[in-house]
DNA sequence: CAACAATATTTGTCATAGCAAATATATTAA
DNA sequence: TTAATATATTTGCTATGACAAATATTGTTG
C-alpha cells in the first residue's frame, strides 16, 4: 500500500521555469548588444568576483563539470574576455583572468543581469526568498545525501 | 538610485537544483536497468497519458522545441519504444504512439520515478509544494508577460 | 629513485536545446 | 484556381552538459 500516493512533479516547474529565465537572459544580452550567452556569463560572473581562479575552481562555484568549463573557457578566450595563464606553482592548472575588454563586457552586462534578476523576483518578497532557499536546498540535500 | 539593491540569484539555486535532479534519474534509470535519458521520459510520459499526440502537441506539453521533440523521438523510435504514424487529417502531422515495448518500459520506469518524486520531496510538505508552485509560477509569469 | 595513484585539463562522443533555414502540406486571399 | 501565408516536421549549426578516456603533471609509497 503507498502511503504517499501523490508525488509531486516539481522537476517539470523548475524545467519550465529556468528554461524562460535562460531565454530572457539570452534576448536580454542580445537586445544590449552583448555577445555572451547566459553560461559564459555565469563564468564571468565568477571570474569578477576571484579573477585568477583555476578551471576547477570555476566548476566548482557554477556546478559545471570540467570540459564544460574548458570549453567555455576556449570561446571566452576567442572572444577575447578571458585569458588563460600557466601556474608557476602547479603546472597542470591554469590560471583564469579577465581581460580588460572582459571587464568591460562585465560592467556592461551585470546591471542587465541585476534588472532581469530583480524583474525575476517582481511581486514576491524577501520571505518567500527564504522560503525558496529553504525547499531548494531540502530538495537538493534530500538527493544529494544518497 | 537604486531601491532594492539585494538582487536575488535564484537562478543558480534553480540550476544546481535541476541538474543534481537529472543526474539522480539517470543513476536511478541505470541502477534499474532501463535504457532511458530523463527527458526521454518526459516525452514517454507525455505518451502514456495522450498516446498518438503529434510532436507539435508533445513539445508544446514538455516545453521542447520541436527540433528537440523531433530528436528525441527519432531515439525513442530507434529504441523501438515509439512508433511514428503519419495523420489521415493532415499529411504535415505525425501522430507518435507508445508501442508494447514502450508501454512496458513506461510500466517499469514509473515507480522509479515515483520514488525519486517522494524521496526529492522528503521533509517538505503539502503546503511547502503549494508555495513552491506559487513562486515559481510567479517568476514564470513575471517573464513571460514582458 | 621508480612505480603507482591522484589531480587538472583536454578531447571525443552523444544527448539536449536554441536558432535559422529547408521541405512538405494546408489554409487563406486575390 | 493560383499565389501568398501559415503550420508541422526535419536538417544544419552551435552551445552546453554528461561521461569516458587520454595527457600532463604532481604526490605518495615502496
Amino acid at each position: 500500500m503507498q502511503k504517499n500516493k501523490e508525488t509531486k512533479n516539481f522537476g517539470a516547474y523548475m524545467d519550465r521555469t529556468i528554461k524562460l529565465i535562460k531565454w530572457k537572459y539570452t534576448q536580454a544580452f542580445k537586445e544590449a548588444n552583448i555577445d555572451i550567452t547566459t553560461e559564459q556569463w555565469v563564468l564571468l560572473d565568477s571570474l569578477s568576483q576571484k579573477d585568477g581562479i583555476s578551471q576547477n575552481e570555476l566548476g566548482n562555484g557554477s556546478f559545471k563539470n570540467a570540459p564544460t568549463v574548458s570549453r567555455i573557457i576556449d570561446l571566452l578566450c576567442k572572444k577575447g574576455l578571458t585569458k588563460r595563464e600557466p601556474s608557476p606553482n602547479d603546472r597542470r592548472k591554469h590560471h583564469i583572468f579577465l581581460t580588460s575588454k572582459g571587464k568591460k563586457t562585465y560592467q556592461k552586462v551585470l546591471p542587465v543581469v541585476e534588472d532581469l534578476r530583480r524583474k525575476g523576483w517582481n511581486g514576491l518578497t524577501h520571505e518567500d526568498y527564504q522560503q525558496f532557499i529553504r525547499i531548494m536546498d531540502q530538495i537538493f540535500s534530500n538527493f544529494e545525501e544518497s
